[in-house]
DNA sequence: TAGCTTCTTGTCACAGTGACATGAAGAGAT
DNA sequence: ATCTCTTCATGTCACTGTGACAAGAAGCTA
């Protein structure tokens, strides 16, 4: 019960980021090394504290977007996942994280930036196989930033935002099936994604090398709500919600 | 760029709630009238700072939902909308604020709680009509909260915690209409909403008085995930996303 | 009983989808 | 050249889910 003494308690704020991007076919999430306590030595999502009182939360999670990772946050899809606040989950005190997810298209390996002991990029799998463990509660943090792509990618153009332009149908296939984690059918997916106005336009009929025969090219289109959308295949029958 | 004497800057931590309901198949939302300044006597969303420094987040949601709507959060459907801190967003200071969506039955008149100088039902559509204004920047969190019912509604059981127990399919209904904002066929949302398994179940071949023919009474099923989902009617040709 | 209201059950055409066959265009081997 | 292998591209078919209706069922009121 607030009286005329009580004061509210002060807290610190950081930014956390969900980098996701596509390697070898995989998903891959940026992971740093952490360089001072806690959890020193540890993998933990880039991130950091508001730098100063009057810097903007996402303005944050953009300047440490470059500052850990070296990406321009202009170019990239940064969206708000939400915040993690639990009492505890930080040893230092009390400290809530504004969590950003980020995608970006396929990279050569990470330079660690200024900050960073060590940036590298892990396969998500690696993760929720419990194989590699996360500092803070970062391994819920991801778990929630990969739930987000996984349903994003069904209504909106997100998916693209994963290959570089320009891009062939199967290059945008693999980063579904990564995504989702499941096979799709090469023939199915063609007729879909040609079947959504405005995804994805056809960049005069060039094509690239690869075995077989060529594969036309595309770059992203306009539209960033796909209509109809791309259903994820039945993940049999889940009674959880939320 | 932090050095060894840079110190993170202290914010502060608010909490706020969009408790949405139905009244007179309307969309209404639980604002209070502010006691103090800032924005003294103008409409806002419930809400408040954190008590003390080790309350959790949803902690904080749940006993200012219990304080100033005198709703068991216990009862209720509560969920995270993400957190909002731009500077300059309360002119007390950097505040930053986690909103709350909450979704309740059809009650009676709001009891203003104890810090609440008065609680009221609005109708969503007087604020985002620009008719009643509301503080801070609360308009956008709440257009954000109805944002997140409406494609709730698709696909999770959300529409029935609208509803008191047992309600009928025309009841339901009208909670569709209402959130979403259109009208929909008597006949075939009966059909889609009776296919869905799990989701309403009948209770024993029980009526109600009305005008016309006595409806069947359901109840929530266990099934919070809608397969197939209850698509909202095309709203035309969106390009919009994010 | 007729008329009105609201709930419930059908019907029909069509879009979207998964499963699968088949054709087209290149590279490499013989 | 021709064959084979690979990958890309197009087509077919049955089935589900959907929107737009018609028509029947069950109560109330006059």
């Amino acid at each position: 019960m607030p009286d005329a003494f009580w004061q509210p308690p002060s807290i610190l704020l950081a930014v956390d980021l969900v980098i996701l991007t596509l390697r070898s076919s995989k998903l891959h999430v940026l992971l740093v090394e952490r360089g001072i306590e806690p959890y020193k030595g540890e993998h933990a999502l880039p991130g950091g504290f508001l730098n100063n009182v009057d810097e903007g939360i996402l303005a944050a999670a953009q300047r440490e977007l470059r500052e850990e990772a070296n990406l321009d946050a202009s170019q990239l899809h940064l969206e708000q996942l939400g915040a993690y606040g639990d009492p505890g989950r930080d040893p230092r005190g009390r400290i809530v994280s504004v969590a950003y997810l980020a995608i970006a298209p396929g990279l050569p390996e990470p330079e660690a930036g200024a900050d960073a002991a060590g940036a590298s990029w892990k396969p998500v799998e690696e993760i929720d196989s419990g194989r590699l463990e996360l500092a803070f509660d970062h391994r819920w943090i991801l778990a929630d930033g990969i739930e987000r792509a996984r349903t994003k990618l069904e209504r909106s153009s997100l998916a693209t935002a994963f290959c570089n332009e320009p891009f062939t149908i199967a290059e945008l296939q693999q980063v579904y099936e990564a995504v989702w984690g499941v096979e799709l059918d090469p023939r199915n997916f063609y007729r879909k994604v040609q079947g959504v106005p405005g995804f994805i336009i056809p960049v005069g009929a060039e094509r690239r090398t690869t075995k077989g025969r060529p594969a036309r090219l595309f770059r992203r289109g306009q539209q960033t709500v796909l209509h109809p959308p791309l259903s994820r295949p039945n993940p049999l029958t889940t009674s959880e919600a939320n």
